[in-house]
DNA sequence: AATGAATGAGCGTTCATTCAT
DNA sequence: TATGAATGAACGCTCATTCAT
């Protein structure tokens, strides 16, 4: 086995798994037989189900958050980073329909657990992002209009997992995007 | 006891747990005690777990929306219907933090289970009546405009989740409020 | 399975396993399948290896000493007290070679656990038996002597379990009674 | 960290956590750590978790047995060995209070693998020490005294350990002494 | 000699579900 | 109808032991 990618491997193995299903219905077995490691092993990197969940889950979401930034941030005027902010985190949403469950199931158990601090404080970097973006354009309340953008994608994702490919029938996607922009700048 | 309604009793007491905690951390057990009914009795009324959770999902939010939809269309101007909609839509967010959560796990477990259609009929129903009030409004995609409010609506409840009462110190809820109301309608 | 007795069929089954071998050698199948009872039914009795233990461990000794103590009583002259209390606790000794692990094992896991009131009280009323049997005869310390008869005792029996029948080649038990006996009471 | 005495650092290491904690609730993990060294180290110089448990027990069994031998054999009269070996026998029963179930553990085990030799041989050096101090001081049984004090030794540790720091309300420890010589010499 | 990553059998415990009463 | 004892498959996790480096 390939020693030093094992951590890399059971990260992205869990990755896929925890978004595939639910927590309580991957087990951790599985996880380790994807991964290609065994189950001692996996323990040997995470000291529980839960760490390895909760790794797992800010390893793919850190991926296609950088991702998203720096392609947005390389444009130059500011209409042209929201419309890349808007295509890129519908991109994201349509390849991790079910990042949302997964994304909450990790987040309740946090707070069991009473380790909410870095949950906030990622948040809230996500949305300066968003915030600097809406100062750019100008907009009244940049700041709570940078919440109600991230509240609309969070819940986009949420109405896409529920409607999935059958939600294609009614909504077109490009249309989608459109009244988005114009909603949220005025302009069209 | 009033036997009659014992099933009341234990869709209610599964509504409460299941929205207090995830679905693997909630035992039949705990629910039936909850009830005040034998574990047997649970299981004379609902076949397996998942139907409880199912049905006490459906029982908790056809509550909650019938009451909201009520309110809404009593009101007589489309912009106090469309104010109304923010504000009881806002306080069951408030009232149940963890409904998304709930509502996720369900859904992901009827997925496996194949069990689709009546999901995005209830779905388009409650888009039915956003669409119609958008309509009243005028604007100018009332459909995609109402899919766009229910996905806010569904973020905003996420988004709570997640900063919960933390999330005060950063917004003020009636600022919230009044930029919903001005985004999707053009007006203050 | 007959339904009254499924929880003593446990404890027997594991009294006398723990008595044959080590904890962590006496696995919770083992018991259950002794017992004749599904793993799960004896979770339903016990709540966890560690209580199954210690009722086992209870259950051994409350009817051994019940049964001691009852016999020594019955008893009329002090001396013939004395010589019944001598006779019987070899016996047990004998027939319960591996005890003073078994409780041993008990006793320390109760320590880590905090558990300790019930151990010091139950050992104190054995001794008391002891005392009011040393005061019949007129000895002068009867308190002490009790608790260094008490100790003799465990003792014997720790040293039996490590003799075993191989100590038989060297001691005769009839003289090993005969000098306590003599030891204690400086009588013959 | 010296070389030299790797193997040394272990067995001390080994004999304070076996003392302190039932065999099972020490890790070979815990041991290595303690003495400093790695697991394949310690894996180095002991060929199993039981070989390595066996080796520290008498380890610290015969650095205390050699100690009490000479301080005891150094005395001039009888009287004084013997007053010399309650006095240090106690000693290691208040330092070493949980050696009983440490040995009695490692005793079981060495049952099950048919090792036995050794330890019979070994109790027998010890009953020779007592013998001989029990024929100098001219008693009738040497032999058999000689097995009820050494059961007695065993006993108070067996009591001491359950007990513990709390039976001193109970017992004065000299009282025990002083008791102990008077019943095994007859003399006061 | 020394390391510690990797293994995998085995454990205690849980819990949805069944069924005799 | 209603009960709760009983089942048993499945799970997360541990840890002595091995072995490539």
């Amino acid at each position: 086995m390939k020693r030093r990618n094992a951590k890399e491997r059971i990260l992205k193995a869990a990755f896929e798994l925890f978004s595939e299903k639910p927590y309580d219905e991957v087990t951790v077995d599985e996880v380790a037989k994807q991964a290609g490691v065994s189950k001692g092993g996996l323990f040997h990197y995470f000291p529980s189900k839960y760490e390895l969940a909760k790794e797992s889950l800010f390893y793919g979401l850190e991926r296609w958050m950088g991702e998203i930034s720096s392609k947005v941030l390389s444009m130059k005027s500011p209409e042209e980073k929201f419309r890349a902010l808007i295509e890129y985190s519908v991109e994201f949403i349509l390849k991790n329909p079910k990042f949302s469950r997964f994304f909450l199931e990790v987040y309740e158990k946090s707070i069991e657990k009473k380790e909410l601090e870095q949950w906030i404080s990622s948040s809230l970097e996500y949305l300066q992002l968003f915030e600097g973006i809406f100062r750019e354009l100008g907009v009244l309340n940049p700041k709570i209009r940078a919440l109600l953008f991230g509240a609309l994608l969070d819940g986009l994702a949420f109405d896409y997992l529920l409607m999935g490919d059958e939600g294609k029938k009614y909504f077109d996607i490009e249309d989608i995007k459109r009244e988005i922009f114009e909603i949220f700048t005025g302009k069209s």
